[in-house]
RNA sequence: GCCGGCUUGGCGCAACUGGUAGCGCACCCGACUUGUAAUCGGAAGGUUGCGGGUUCAAGUCCCGCAGCCGGCACCA
């Protein structure tokens, strides 16, 4: 937009001088975004930010936030004022309430937030000394202590920064156009909108909850109302349709109206069941990972389920991560007859991690260098106790399975190990259908205390990373501090057919279980050096790879994983010998393929298995029979006559095995 | 784990301010079956998530628990 184009002031003046375009909301000065009433000075570089740009978005979300807070304190006197941010497609605001807001109470907000919008209220900035700040916001707790923060907060993606983010201490007015008359006031950095008016239609409450105050499970919950806001009432519109779309794929309902998987209550929370459609797909995906896995180099390795607890002592996870742990059982513990306790027997764990048990079996013996690299691949079974509000779906689960992968390699092998682990994992990401990707690398910030190891370590495997994280071509972001606190990780990132993102493989390096296994291998010279781990989860569990890729495909798999492959729909019961033996042939090349033969009609065949999303209905009637041919109805409903029976299975065993969509 | 909401036959839903559960689809039975998203008829199926309580009477009100949903916190 015009956003880009920059202009010299010449005379002072003011934003709304410069900018006469009703859709321009604020403006950049000198690189800052400000007011529209902010005050130019000739020399100042100023350029437009219009309302649907992605800063005006942000303006017009955070102003929508603050006739919120109006509308509240308008309606609950009493309520006090957390934050109110911007945040992606929309805003939210704490609140300090006695008793929790329901959706009951969204109708009276919504007529509030109506009228102070219509009654087109200024949004007045106004530079205040602590002192002052401290006067007038007396009656706000969160606030006060906002005040109190400041200068200590110098994050900008901190919702805090929204408050008191800037150089001064503001506050906004927010007063009658015409008598100048102060209706409310909020501590805030801004910009705003020059109006309340310019809000206009496109924006809607949408849901409550509950949120820890700045984000710390140890303060008070405040009460959070979301909104979303948008240019226009068509854009908010288009973004509720995408929340349909997104809500038919979602991967739990596709799950059940697909007969895929389940979470019976009689198991537990968290824990899934796959059924005989859902089994075939998982098997589908863990035969085509294992056997790339296997041609790249990996061998596949079997470790049970639970292990005394010493082990994971010694991998340290059991002091970090005791509570998302299941407790421990209870083996062999001994009693003498008088009931006193002779042996206390062993403490035993569900695993939550497979790492320590690949270390065992590289430790089982002496190790070559000449047999590094070594990479141990298994789909293995983990335990986790998630607390029970995290539990969603598939993708975040008590029980699941990790397709993953230890490499022990040398020193000098690290960075070759990385850059084909990665080239690994984007070419099989691709084999299921996901295409569009960016890497994040994950480093260690400056906080003390957090990381273990040396300096020199970090550097040069952090260095060897982004290497390779650059070498891959692929768009990268950094993210740090977002390390494992033994070392860096690249994460693989997926946007999906409807342009989510889901954070999927990560390559992690690790020097730090190998030092705590005491792991050796016997150099050239003889001597005993330490190997470095990578840990690779290649698509994360499978439960939540599934979910993604079902939700990817809306439920219509491409023909190699779907669960049905080809259903034969005779158009009456006189065809369906003839079908029967074109299905035969198929079952022959391992197509999964049946032929309808139930009472009902052909339409209603059409529509059921249509609905079930199998990739081939294959037709025959009479005008195929005499030609010795079928046609296909495709899922889209397009359709494909009267092709030759060996054709037809070519097309189709072929489109499997190049795993396409396309016949 | 925290806050709020929800929970009615397999699935999707209905039952006014409390008056003793109904519909569609699916399942089962019977008939029907000629070209691309629902043929017709019939039968069966629920002590309304579980446990307490209030009431002459509870799917409806109250309490506890469980599960799910939306957030927050957590996510090796």
């Amino acid at each position: 937009m015009a956003e880009t184009v920059e202009i010299v002031v010449t005379e002072p003046g003011d934003g709304f001088g410069v900018f006469t375009d009703r859709a321009i909301v604020a403006m950049r000065v000198n690189g800052e975004l400000r007011d529209l009433a902010h005050r130019l000075e000739p020399g100042d570089r100023v350029s437009a930010v219009a309302i649907d740009s992605p800063d005006g978005l942000d303006i017009l979300r955070h102003s929508t936030a603050h006739v919120l807070a109006q509308a509240v304190q308008s309606l609950h006197p009493q309520a006090t004022l957390g934050i109110g941010p911007p945040v992606t497609d929309g805003f939210y605001y704490d609140f300090g309430v006695d008793s929790p807001f329901t959706v009951d109470d969204f109708g009276p907000l919504q007529k509030a937030m109506e009228r102070i919008i219509r009654q087109g209220q200024r949004f007045q900035r106004r530079v205040v000394t602590e002192a002052e700040a401290r006067a007038e916001l007396a009656d706000e707790p969160y606030k006060l202590e906002l005040i109190g923060l400041k200068g200590g907060v110098g994050d900008s993606s901190d919702g805090e920064s929204v408050e008191v983010g800037g150089a001064e201490l503001t506050i906004y007015d927010n007063v009658d156009a015409k008598t100048g008359e102060v209706y409310w006031k909020d501590l805030c950095r801004g910009p705003h909108l020059p109006s309340t008016r310019m809000i206009g239609n496109g924006w809607a409450l949408t849901r409550v909850a509950a949120a820890y105050w700045r984000g710390s499970e140890k303060n008070p919950q405040l009460q959070r109302i979301y909104g979303t806001a948008w240019a226009s009432k068509d854009a908010l519109r288009e973004h509720q349709s995408r929340l349909e779309e997104a809500a038919k794929r979602d991967h739990r309902k596709l799950g059940a109206e697909l007969d895929l998987f389940s979470f019976p209550t009689e198991i537990g929370s968290g824990m899934s069941v796959w059924h005989p459609r859902g089994g075939i797909v998982r098997l589908e995906m863990e035969q085509h990972a294992m056997r790339r896995n296997r041609e790249a180099g990996y061998s596949y390795v079997y470790t049970p389920h639970i292990t005394k607890s010493a082990l994971f002592e010694q991998s340290g996870h059991l002091t970090n991560y005791a509570d998302s742990m299941f407790p421990p059982m209870t083996l062999d513990v001994v009693h003498d007859e008088a009931g006193e306790v002779v042996s206390p027997g062993q403490d035993y764990y569900l695993k939550p991690m497979n790492c320590p048990f690949h270390i065992l079996i590289y430790r089982e013996r002496p190790r070559s260098y000449r047999e590094l690299p070594l990479r141990y691949s298994e789909f293995g079974a983990v335990y986790r106790n998630e607390h029970s509000g995290a539990l969603h779906g598939l993708t975040r689960v008590r029980g699941l399975t990790m397709d993953d992968a230890h490499l022990f390699v040398r020193p000098d092998q690290l960075e070759v190990e990385v850059a084909s682990t990665l080239e690994l994992v984007l070419s099989m990401l691709r084999d299921f259908g996901l295409t569009d990707f960016y890497l994040e690398l994950s480093t260690r910030d400056d906080v003390k205390d957090k990381w273990l190891g040396d300096d020199e370590m970090w550097q040069t495997t952090t260095e060897a990373l982004r290497r390779v994280a650059v070498a891959s071509g692929l768009e990268l972001v950094d993210d740090p501090g977002g390390a494992a606190f033994y070392g860096p990780k690249i994460s693989v990132q997926a946007r999906d057919a409807i342009g989510r993102t889901w954070q999927l493989s990560t390559v992690q390096i690790d020097p730090n279980l190998p030092e705590r296994f005491d792991l050796e291998y016997t150099a050239p010279d003889g001597s005993r050096q330490r190997p470095i781990m990578i840990h690779r989860a290649l698509l994360g569990s499978m439960e939540r790879f599934f979910a993604i890729l079902l939700e990817h495909y809306a439920g219509a798999f491409p023909a190699w994983l779907a669960p049905e492959q080809v259903v034969g729909i005779p158009v009456a019961e006189e065809f369906a010998d003839y079908l029967t033996d074109v299905i035969d042939q198929l079952r022959a090349r391992g197509v999964r393929a049946h032929v309808d033969d139930s009472d009902d009609r052909m339409p209603k065949k059409i529509r059921t298995h249509t609905k079930a999303k199998v990739p081939y209905l294959l037709i025959a009637g009479e005008d195929d029979r005499a030609q010795g041919a079928v046609s296909f109805r495709f899922r889209d409903g397009t359709q494909l006559n009267g092709v030759p029976v060996a054709d037809a299975i070519e097309r189709i065993t072929g489109a499997i095995e190049r795993r396409s969509q396309e016949l």
